[in-house]
DNA sequence: ATGGGTGCGATGTGATCACAAACCGGGTCA
DNA sequence: TGACCCGGTTTGTGATCACATCGCACCCAT
C-alpha cells in the first residue's frame, strides 16, 4: 500500500533522459565545460523540448549542471577550492556511511567488495577510465548501502555526480597502474570489525585523487 | 568578464516560483503531507504551467517536494528513521562549517550573531513558529557564511530545504518559551577561539530539536 | 439503505509554437 | 591589416493545447 519504493513501472520519458544524461556525468563520460543544447538532448533520448528542459533543470538543482547567465548549460569546470570542499563532503558523508555499514557488514557483502576490487583492477589494465570510475563508485555505493540511510547516499551520490566530468580529467591524466589500495584497507577494516581503521581508510581514500590536482 | 556570481539581475518567471515555494517550505510555512498543483502554483504566481512544472521538480530534486507514484506532488512527511539522517547530516556539515567559520570569525560577526539571537528571542516572545524557524537559519547561515564554503553551505541548505516542513509540526508543539541556549555557547566559543568547544555546542544545537520527535 | 459502477472534472505529461536574446559568421571601413 | 558592425541562425523561455490518467461523487440496481 505505502510501499512506493519500486523503481518506478513506467518510466516517463522525463525520467528517462535524467536517468541517461546523470548516469554519463556521474560515470565521467563527458569533459568539463562541455557545453549542451536543449533541443540537442531531446534529439538524443527521443524527446521534446519539454522532458529535456526538466532533465536539465533537476541536473542543475543537483549540481551536475551549470547554467550560465544566458541560460546555456554545460557540465561545470570545478575550481580548486570547490574540488576541495567536495572532496571534503566526500570524506564526511562517506566516513559516516561506512561507520553505520560496519555493524551490517557480513561476509557476503566484504565477498562482494573483493569481486568489484578485482574488476576494478581489470578496467585499470584496461586503461578504461569511464569503466574505471562506475566500478569504483559501485564499490562505495555496495558498502554504503549496507548503512541503510538513503537521505546520505542520496547526498553522497550528489556529490559524486558534481565530481563526475572533474573525475574523468583527474583518472584521464594520472597515470594509474593498480587498483587503489585504500580498498584493501577498507576490507580489512571490515573484516576485522575495526571501525577507528574502517574511517581511516574512507577517508583517505576518498581524498586521496584530491592531492592530483590542486597540487 | 567571468563574473557570473551576479545573482541574476532578471529573475525569470521559473526562478521567481521557484525562489516562492523554497522560502516557504524552508521557513516551514508549509505542513507535512500538504498537496500543491501545477496550475494553482502557476496561478499564484502569476506564470503558467511549465515554469510551475520546472520549480517543482527542482524542489523534488531536492527533497524539499515528494513526487507520489501518479505525480501529484506535496511536501514530504519524514519518518523518524529519515529525520534521524537529515540531523545527522546537518551535524556532519555545520560542525565543519563552523569549524572552517572559526579563524575568520572577526568582532562584528559575533556581534551580529547575538543581535540575531535577540531577534530569535523575540520570536519566541511573540510564539511566531515560522519567524522562529527563518530568524534560526539566518543565525546558521551568517556563521557558515564566514567559512567560504559555498559547495558546503548550498548543502547545508538542502537539508533545512528537507526538514523545513518537519520543522514546522516540531516548532509548533514544542512549549518553547526561550531561544536555544546552545546558540549563547555557540557565541561564547566563538569568543574565546575555542574550537573543540565550538563543535560541541553546534552538534548540540543541532540535534537538540530531534530529541523531541523520535521519543 | 447500501455497494458498486460510471461519467465528469481535475491534474500531470509532453509536444508545439511564437518570441527574444545570444552567438557566430562575414563583410566593411579606418 | 585589424577592429567593428550587422544580419542570419541557433538557443532558451514561456504559453498553450491535446491527451491519458486519476480521483471523486453521483446515481442506479439490488
Amino acid at each position: 500500500m505505502l510501499i512506493n519504493t519500486r523503481p518506478d513501472p513506467s518510466p516517463s520519458a522525463h525520467d528517462r533522459t535524467y536517468r541517461g544524461l546523470r548516469t554519463r556525468i556521474m560515470h565521467g563520460e563527458i569533459e568539463p565545460g562541455f557545453a549542451l543544447t536543449l533541443r540537442g538532448i531531446g534529439k538524443e533520448f527521443g524527446v521534446s523540448m519539454t522532458p529535456a528542459r526538466e532533465a536539465v533543470r533537476r541536473l542543475v538543482a543537483e549540481g551536475a549542471l551549470s547554467l550560465s547567465s544566458s541560460g546555456r548549460v554545460a557540465t561545470p569546470d570545478l575550481s580548486n577550492e570547490r574540488i576541495e570542499e567536495l572532496a571534503a563532503l566526500r570524506s564526511l558523508i562517506e566516513v559516516e556511511l561506512a561507520s553505520r555499514a560496519l555493524p551490517r557488514a557480513h561476509m557476503a557483502l566484504i565477498d562482494r567488495l573483493q569481486m568489484i576490487n578485482g574488476t576494478i583492477t581489470t578496467m585499470v589494465e584496461t586503461h578504461d577510465s569511464v569503466g574505471y570510475i562506475r566500478t569504483n563508485l559501485e564499490f562505495h555505493r555496495t558498502l554504503y548501502l549496507r548503512a541503510q540511510a538513503p537521505a546520505m547516499l542520496a547526498m553522497a551520490e550528489t556529490v559524486w555526480l558534481q565530481l563526475g566530468p572533474t573525475m574523468r580529467k583527474l583518472y584521464g591524466k594520472m597515470r594509474r597502474n593498480e587498483a587503489p589500495h585504500f580498498h584493501r584497507h577498507i576490507i580489512a577494516a571490515l573484516k576485522a570489525g575495526d571501525e577507528p581503521g574502517l574511517r581511516l581508510a574512507v577517508r583517505s581514500d576518498v581524498t586521496q585523487g584530491l592531492r592530483m590536482l590542486t597540487t
